[in-house]
DNA sequence: TAGATTAGTGGGAAAATTTCCCACAATCAA
DNA sequence: TTGATTGTGGGAAATTTTCCCACTAATCTA
């Protein structure tokens, strides 16, 4: 309920960064004791600021170097379809994230593949699933930036 | 060096999902013990392919709801255009992720504000730091899917 | 201003967890 | 059959988490 303070953002930046700290280590970092620290780590939690810990894994080292946007248009707008595309989407673990948009294209997929042949499997298997008018793909030539570190 | 086999599969998709589990949890999870899975968390640690650890923050409890693309397309190729440009966006702590693109428009970046004013706050700064000759947002209005966890 | 409330501090400590080591068993390839 | 790999379970030191408590400093409220 309570807001954020300047010592909050500290702790959830640090944790952004790394999980991976001790309570103490963490305390230092924002200028608390190991017990304040924690107690305010655990408010953060219970209060779902902090959602989850998750690993991050390296891409290229899973064989999903192609990173690929596609943009979907389609001409198809019942609430059925939308329901259906939706299942789709969450049942293909390539697909990280699925977006309904404002402006020309109707949907923002991202994906990530290994090459280019993939892409057209994931692709196909898409269309298969759902009707979907007009898809286009741009791939990711050169990642400038890409973080899960929200602004604080 | 040595690739990944199903155990390891399951180990990483676990950790994806939640890395706060103890290693008797996900041994358990996985049908190893403890010190069997131990190794492998080290192993895959040591090898890259877990990158390190950390905590998802709720976007819409930090003031950070509205979810953009933005799409960029430039007249200006030049190498140090490039460099600006890269080093505008990381600075920008909104920007989430930026990329080079095939097709036709050449830069797309993803970013996350609270609002259409901050929003445009953002496009001020950007277009203050670099000149982009065409500049075009488009908001996401739902979000369909959305995650860290890469396909094993 | 006095009193109450809200943090923070440091000490302490049980419980849990991590991070190894070891000996031994099973499997597989040379 | 031997050696290499990888598992298992036991053990255990070291670290960390997760509280409690008493006390203090700062702040806000009546």
């Amino acid at each position: 309920m309570n807001d954020i303070d300047t010592i909050d953002r500290k702790i959830l930046s640090a944790l952004q960064q790394d999980a991976d700290q001790s309570l103490e280590e963490l305390g230092a970092k924002v200028g608390l004791s190991r017990n304040a620290c924690w107690r305010r780590v655990r408010i953060l939690q219970d209060s779902g600021i902090i959602r989850k810990r998750v690993a991050l894994l390296d891409p290229q080292k899973l064989g999903l170097g192609l990173s690929v946007f596609i943009q979907v248009r389609t001409s198809n707008h019942d609430p059925d379809w939308l329901k259906k595309f939706a299942r789709a989407v969450k049942l293909m673990p390539e697909i990280l994230g699925a977006y309904r948009m404002t402006g020309d294209l109707d949907y923002l997929i991202h994906a990530r593949v290994n090459d280019v042949q993939d892409y057209d499997a994931l692709y196909q298997r898409l269309i298969e699933k759902v009707d979907l008018s007009d898809v286009s793909a741009s791939f990711v030539m050169e990642e400038l930036k890409e973080t899960t570190e929200l602004s604080l």
